[in-house]
DNA sequence: AACCTTCCGCAACTTTGTTGCATCCAGGGC
DNA sequence: GCCCTGGATGCAACAAAGTTGCGGAAGGTT
């Protein structure tokens, strides 16, 4: 199964790039590749850490991370700790942003909570929520 | 009134300063005037180009801005604009960075809400969340 | 007044985000 | 399969915000 899900998911990616209308190219589907592998939100510096290297430029994937969310293909979000995080929204679920994230002030780490976490009432349904950020110290930091 | 009213807060915000054991300089007095002053969440560039000089420069308001908010003089959040704001809690409320905030990704518009309004389930509480926000369009931006 | 610790100014540096330009290559047409 | 063209890439440089080492200045205590 292993082999025929990586093949397929491969092209996957590629056809939401002809989908949209954007060139498939190496640098493109290598950062789709490591977001759809890491599943939360990362950001430039951490994708540039990762992927970048004589084949890929840093200045290329900050580009790609602008044209893709353009595109509708990644979200970009900021949760708070002074960089812009770029998800792939979870195709099961369209209303993926609308998921709750939490930031560890202390590590950094990232943790998607499933929507049942949070309930919102009264006031803060009043108004469009399309985003919801909890802030603290995760259960690891807490522990030291 | 104003005379009087003034010369106590100088005196307040110096007694703040002597029962955190943190020495009471000019340079500090006066970034806790200007935040005094503004009542609202400041950056470190917006209080550098209001008070930096040839007497204040700004790796000392950098500086006291971190030592400030270490003591629990100051309360630091992040607002969505990339930049960490500093602000003073409000003396009625001590419980202010408690409290859910909704802000409008159109207007900017920051909005606390009551504490009722948001309810933390399973992953949630098994975090020590210090901090929640809310994004999206406020009512306001959505009726336009 | 002396002393000791903290604080300050300065300068340099890191991190994150951004852009102009020359070159390269993906994809369409032949 | 080859060529052509515009979008994509690598490079370099810059901007903005944050951060730190160090020598000297100054707050507060004795």
């Amino acid at each position: 199964m292993s082999r025929q899900a990586r093949l397929l998911y491969d092209d996957d990616l590629r056809q939401l790039l002809v989908d949209k209308g954007l060139r498939v190219t190496g640098q493109r589907m290598a950062i789709l590749r490591e977001l759809a592998k890491l599943r939360i939100p990362a950001s430039h510096p951490e994708l540039t850490e990762r992927l970048a290297g004589p084949r890929l430029h840093r200045a290329t994937i900050y580009r790609n991370l602008l044209s893709l969310t353009e595109a509708g293909l990644l979200v970009r979000t900021q949760l708070g700790d002074q960089v812009w995080r770029f998800e792939m929204p979870h195709t099961e679920s369209t209303e993926h942003n609308t998921h709750p994230h939490f930031v560890c002030n202390d590590c950094g780490e990232v943790v998607c909570l499933p929507k049942s976490a949070v309930t919102l009432r009264m006031a803060a349904v009043r108004n469009q929520v399309a985003e919801i950020q909890l802030r603290g110290r995760c259960a690891a930091c807490a522990r030291e």
